[in-house]
DNA sequence: CTGTATCCGGAGTGATACTG
DNA sequence: CAGTATCACTCCGGATACAG
């Protein structure tokens, strides 16, 4: 059923284009799946989470996400400096969709190992350890 | 050739990282969401189902997904030419998850809209480059 | 500790023309 | 109809140094 373009009502863009602009930076997804994992985190704390995020990267998509109202940034006033990041209502209701692809992704890297595991048995063990520390 | 929607490098970080890198083109999940929808598209409609993307992309995602195993290529050798796309097993296991971003995307968008209603011209025509007329 | 500023290379994307 | 081929360009993202 497609009730397209009627001229009552605004024309509908892609909603699953829209979103994907929304979260699909590089980091984006991950970022929220940890805040959602510990609830708060701080900026070097996530730093440490994501090794191979830059620093500039890492606070290019914090502010990406929190002008898009995903997250919440509250900053202290003190010295030394601290900032924590948390999950807003809205990134909230991105969590069922992220943790479907968790388990989606879990479910492939498991097939893709099984499929390779006749020449590959000594990568099936350094990969299955090397998570991302959240799991 | 590409390997960007191939993740075959030595280490796996995340489970996360991984599922997104294989539906995180920028017109995937698009593509997989009009395949649930229609079950089975043939070249041109995807064309003509995403005005913005051109015939290198097209072909250069679906050739992706098709490699990932996400979708099925039939080709009949026929005059004149016809192949058709469908999803395949796996590819159907994230059409939940492109369903929650769908729902989540329509949301935002309407509450985009409701809060933006003063700059309503600006807005739309931002809002609307990207129709599908397939929600 | 939490960021900014700057430079830069390459992946990703687009426009156009051509083909079986 | 269903793609290929080529060239050009943007801009994402990395490295590094610096700042409040």
């Amino acid at each position: 059923m497609k009730n397209k373009s009627k001229v009552s009502e605004p024309i509908q863009p892609c909603a699953v284009d829209y979103a994907f602009k929304r979260i699909g930076g590089k980091y984006k997804a991950r970022i929220l799946w940890y805040l959602n994992l510990k609830t708060v985190l701080r900026y070097g704390e996530l730093s440490r989470t994501l090794p191979d995020i830059t620093t500039k990267m890492l606070t290019q998509t914090l502010r990406e996400l929190e002008d898009d109202k995903l997250i919440i940034r509250k900053m202290y006033h003190e010295v030394p400096p601290k900032v924590e990041y948390s999950l807003s209502d809205t990134g909230q209701e991105l969590i069922p969709f992220i943790a479907h692809l968790h388990n989606w992704g879990k479910k492939q890297i498991a097939n893709e190992l099984l499929a390779h595991q006749t020449s590959q048995d000594e990568r099936t063990a350094r990969v299955c350890q090397n998570e991302c520390g959240l799991d």
